[in-house]
This record gives C-alpha cells, sequence and structure tokens, in this order.
DNA sequence: TTCTGTGAATTTATTCACAGCA
DNA sequence: TGCTGTGAATAAATTCACAGAA
C-alpha cells in the first residue's frame, strides 16, 4: 500500500483506541494478537482493524496474527508519539490548573513547557513546574518554548480571540477544551473536547427510553 | 418528515454544534438566521444544516430562514436539555474535583448530585456543595438520589471495574474521561472524552507538515 | 427573488468474502 | 487450518440541485 494513500481520519482515531486496548489487555502475555480479538475488545469489526492496520504496512503474519510488541510501537511511530512534543496550557483558570496537574500529559509524548493568562494575579506563577506567562507575550515565548500545540482552557466568550492570538503565533495546533466553536485558517490544526456537547449527545439517547 | 425516521449520530452531535454557535452570534441581534449563515460560521454545508433541523420538524420559512430564538428552543427540546438530569461524579482526584468545580455543567442542564470515592480521607467531604459517598454505597445512593449520568473520572486501570458498578446500580449513561475502552451492554449509553486521543491526532495530523 | 425542504447523486466509511501465505 | 490483506459490495453521510413557498 503506496505511503501517499490517504488516511481517513476515523482511521486515524481508531490507532489511539488500539494503543489503550494494548495497555490493558498487555498483562494477559500473548505476544501475538489476531485482528478478531483486537476487534472483539475494540468493538469494532475485525476486517475494519486489519484495513486499518493494512494502510500503514504489512504488519501481520498469516495464520498466526500481529505482533503485539512491535505492532505497538509501529501504532506510537505512525501517530508521531516516538517523540516529545511541546505543549502550552491556555487559561489557568480551574480547568487549566487542573489539565496542568494531569499526569496523562507527561505519560503519553507531551511535554507541558508554559500556560499563558491575561490576570495579573496569575502571570509569574508556577504549578507543577510550569510557569505561567502573560499572554501579550506569546508571540516571543511560542518562538524561544517551541510551542507546537496550544491547549486551550479559557472561557468560551473569549476563545475565539485568544486563538486568533494563537494563530498569529504559529502554532500549528489548538486542542479547544472551551465550549465553543472557533474559526481557524486552514493552515492550523483543531480539535474540540466539548464536555458539554457529549453530555447533550448522551441526553438525546436517554430520552428515548 | 416522520417521528419514527432515524437520525444519524453526526446529527444530534452537529445540533449540539448549532446551539454553541446561537450563544456567540446571538447578540448580533438578527431574529432569524439562514442556513447559509448558519452554515458558514459553523464550517458545514448549508444543505447539511437543513437536512438535520428538517429530521425534527419544518422550523424554517422560505425565503426568509429560521427564527433563532424558535430553533434555539426547539434544539434544546430535541436533545432533552429543556428538563434537569441528574448526574455524579466518579473519583474525587484532580480531574474529579475540577469537574466538579466546573461551572458548566450546571449552566447547561446537569445536576450535580453526588461524588463517588473509594479513598476513606476522600468519603463525606464536600466540595462546592457536593457530597463525596462511598462508592461501596453506589447502588442505594443511585436510586435514592436518582442519578441519571456518571461521570468517570478514575484512573484508566480501574475504569472498566468502576463501569461494571455503575451499569449493576442501573445509572444509564455513562460519560468516559478515563483513558480507556470500556465495555458496556446495549442498555447502557457511553460517550468518551478521551484528551489523549485528541492529542493523538493531532501529533499525526502534525507530522505531515 | 430568496431561501427552505428534499429527492437524487456522490463521496466516504464499513463490512463482506475470499485468495493466498504460514 | 488459521489468519492476513484486499478487492467488491454495502451502508452511511454528505453534497448537489431544484421544485415550491413566502
Amino acid at each position: 500500500m503506496g505511503p501517499k494513500m490517504k488516511i481517513p481520519v476515523t482511521t486515524v482515531n481508531r490507532l489511539s483506541l488500539y494503543l489503550r486496548v494494548f495497555s490493558q489487555i498487555e498483562k494477559a502475555g500473548n505476544d501475538t494478537i489476531s485482528s478478531k480479538e483486537l476487534a472483539e475488545v475494540s468493538g469494532i469489526n475485525s476486517a475494519q482493524v486489519r484495513k486499518d492496520l493494512a494502510y500503514f504496512g504489512q504488519f501481520g503474519r498469516r495464520g498466526v496474527g500481529y505482533p503485539v510488541a512491535e505492532l505497538k510501537k509501529q501504532i506510537r511511530g505512525i501517530l508521531g508519539l516516538d517523540r516529545d512534543w511541546n505543549a502550552a496550557i491556555f487559561g489557568a483558570g480551574r480547568l487549566g490548573q487542573a489539565l496542568m496537574m494531569y499526569p496523562g500529559f507527561g505519560a503519553y509524548s507531551f511535554h507541558m513547557v508554559a500556560a499563558f493568562d491575561s490576570d495579573p494575579d496569575k502571570i509569574s506563577w508556577e504549578l507543577e513546574g510550569i510557569r505561567i506567562y502573560d499572554l501579550a507575550d506569546l508571540k516571543r515565548q511560542a518562538k524561544d518554548l517551541k510551542i507546537e500545540i496550544a491547549i486551550l482552557a479559557v472561557p468560551a466568550a473569549v476563545a475565539q480571540d485568544v486563538a486568533n492570538r494563537i494563530v498569529a503565533a504559529k502554532i500549528p495546533a489548538i486542542l479547544n477544551f472551551a465550549p465553543a466553536h472557533l474559526n481557524v485558517p486552514a493552515g492550523t490544526m483543531l480539535r474540540n473536547v466539548d464536555f458539554a456537547s457529549e453530555l447533550e449527545a448522551l441526553t438525546y439517547f436517554l430520552q428515548k427510553t
């Protein structure tokens, strides 16, 4: 399968699901896993699993399955997790602070290099070894600290404005936690983590019971 | 369009997006909005917007557009946000505590009635007026407090176990914040909020720049 | 005219089903 | 035999394109 082939976004999302599943079943000790087994624990069709993996190479062996350790390493490589990424938190309010302390980030391949806020009472503080900078200094710090990912945890009302500054500072990716819809130019990567939206989908389906 | 028609999940997700967009543009003052305008700010095709809304009724007027206030009310009703939902947090660690304090929940239609943990140092505490109960008491409290939504913020390693207890306590919906893949029976609604997974998708696309 | 509501066409994603390798 | 890798079939979601109401 050629390296130029276009990969569906849904496939990329499932690759991280497979990583989760691996860390959950790894103890089980088998050093290979079949697409059928991986599919069952993931709640996905087995042909889908094979197709997802086949986009990136021939990792499996017919009659045997996939070597777990090797496959895990491959997926991490595909997702770009074989190196560290510099991230910064925007908004040092409650959510931002909780995210600064969240052990999950460090545990994966993310290095939290800074936080930004515009509240003078917060600026220059440090939390979990992460310094809080003035948002007004963003352009300089983004360059000096080589920030690659912006984690946006500001109130919805100012989210678009802060996003604009992030774009202007040439940070190429934003993970948005604010319950707001952001418009960013094509060159900027954007993903949303919207609790409220997920809850709203839950209540829609709950209603129909 | 008949009420028996099956609604795509993607449509339900977009309905909450439209609500976000409304609260962002409401100040602009116009009392109607066209599918084209709504599509533009939402980053969606205008036929998609019309189709999404048409699943639930004929809310628009040809040549005019959709009445904003009315449409907003309709969407809230469709999503089940015209009444309150009792939710409880599972896991009173850092993430759980941050979620307990998160103003967003109350602001929408969610009422946080309890938290659960199994750490004796945390049990019986209260945070933001939310009492922390012993996880062992879940079955009784779930019934007494009429918990309808479980917000899971425990470590990944115990997430499946706590999810099993939630299912056993007959709570019909789970919003999972743990970076773990959960298996739940068909009668239980499950949605995942996985920061790490979103970051991993970002790095995949960042790599290719 | 403008803009909705919606069938038809298209694109994208998932699942089937099987040839071929270990 | 057991399982991958992958074309072909199917299903689902999106977009086009236009008839018809205001």
